[in-house]
DNA sequence: CATATATTCCGTACGGCGTACGATGTCGTT
DNA sequence: AACGACATCGTACGCCGTACGGAATATATG
């Protein structure tokens, strides 16, 4: 059996059962753990995760880079620790009494998260994200479907589809918001700028429902999408569906 | 306004007005760009998109690093190609004439083609990705709506609603694969190897909720979770509230 | 108090990355 | 035959994460 993680030493640092009285032995430390994760979260909040590197990071806290590492192990572990940190931020408002307000929230609130702190997209796969903040979050998910009428892995389905669904469309309009940074011009003057060309190099291909549709969308929001309006959509047609499914396990 | 993104031209290569039936001077090139993006797709394949180099790519091809700049301005621009062209790959079948498998198609293509290609997941926020199979894509996802009451806006919003699930559900489950290859072992390995150290750094919280449900599916799933049984199920809820929806919008 | 030991801090260095630049050779055009 | 456009590609720059080892500093032990 391999040894446990000991990034999870970290992530409860705060619960410790020992709480850690005997002093330790050489010089103090000059800075907390929270605080080399709360500047990593500031500079990935204004540049972005691939912005935040460990030199850039250390300057920022007055260390040497390397320093860095007897904080955190590696700049994997750092990422855990800030998606448990910045997850800790929000206080869990109570859940509503309205069902459907209730499942919204859910949703809401993973897109609020997202778009809070853009960064949180580009964290995938990592395992031992198991943090005090993150099993909080998870637990209040849950008590949002808990008696209802749900077994306990539909309950899980449930509040994974409301989160899934939260988090792409939080993706959908930072991918616009990239695309504004990336090439310094909104999607209108983007348009503007390459409709031209685009009509030359299509030549000869038809696209009538894209050209339609896209024609309409772009009226309405003077942009090729509108991240807002498609999270209102959907989540309106996912809690019709989980009110239905609801509905039926009741009965 | 500013001057059209020469990516265009590119990704609509096989498309030109002007077939550059002009023979151009110097060398012939060794390779073709299709040569290029192809095994740059089956690099990305194999050890993902962060594994993709360009050193490497050109050394693949048998070329020198830099020559691949003769046939890309950049990697970005490499990457877009690769997404225009992995999403041509696949053969668009008809439309079912059963309403919930046509929706239900739309949301599943985007999952096998974010299965089968993972760094297609990590790919975001570039707005030049408008090539030609991208515009095929697109065409016939609208397809799939056309005809069933919906106004322009709702077809597009009801597509990006099926397609961002489909991708998120495709998202899950590579964070679970991505996190085995990480860590080396399965969730249910990781488990075994964690749980008394995470037990023993909780100790005093309590998770009523997420311990019960987690267990649940643990022993349903022999893992923490079961991204399969997610499409399914959320997929199954969406397209009950589409069809809801269309069935008000045909009132 | 003196010494040993654990811990922090951090300078240097290595191998990777994307790509700017310029030299060199090869072809079609004149 | 000479020119100019183009492909190829070696070198180099400034980034990155981090392995390693030495110096400084605190506590623990004699």
């Amino acid at each position: 059996m391999p040894d446990p993680d000991p990034v999870l030493k970290l992530l409860w640092r705060h619960h410790a059962t020992s709480p850690d009285v005997a002093p330790r032995r050489g010089p103090k430390q000059k800075v907390s753990v929270d605080d080399v994760v709360d500047a990593a979260i500031d500079l990935a909040d204004a540049d972005g995760l691939a912005a935040l590197s460990m030199r850039g990071l250390a300057q920022r806290l007055g260390l040497g880079a390397m320093t860095l590492y007897t904080y955190v192990a590696t700049r994997n572990d750092l990422v855990v620790l800030m998606v448990d940190q910045v997850v800790g931020r929000r206080v869990l408002p109570p859940h509503p009494d309205d069902l459907r307000e209730r499942l919204e929230q859910v949703a809401r609130m993973q897109y609020d998260d997202c778009r809070a702190h853009p960064w949180l997209l580009d964290v995938t796969g990592l395992r031992a994200w198991l943090g005090p903040h993150v099993a909080d979050r998870y637990e209040w998910q849950l008590g949002a479907v808990e008696g209802l009428g749900l077994d306990d892995i539909e309950m899980d389905q449930t509040v994974t589809l409301l989160a899934t669904f939260g988090t792409g469309a939080a993706r959908a309009e930072e991918a616009v918001r990239h695309a504004e940074r990336e090439t310094g011009m909104t999607d209108a003057v983007w348009w503007e700028a390459n409709h031209e060309a685009l009509t030359e190099v299509m030549a000869g291909r038809e696209y009538p429902l894209a050209g339609r549709v896209g024609t309409a969308a772009g009226e309405a929001y003077q942009a090729a999408s509108d991240p807002r309006r498609e999270l209102d959509f959907g989540l309106a047609r996912i809690v019709d569906g989980l009110v239905a499914h609801l509905a039926e396990r009741a009965r």
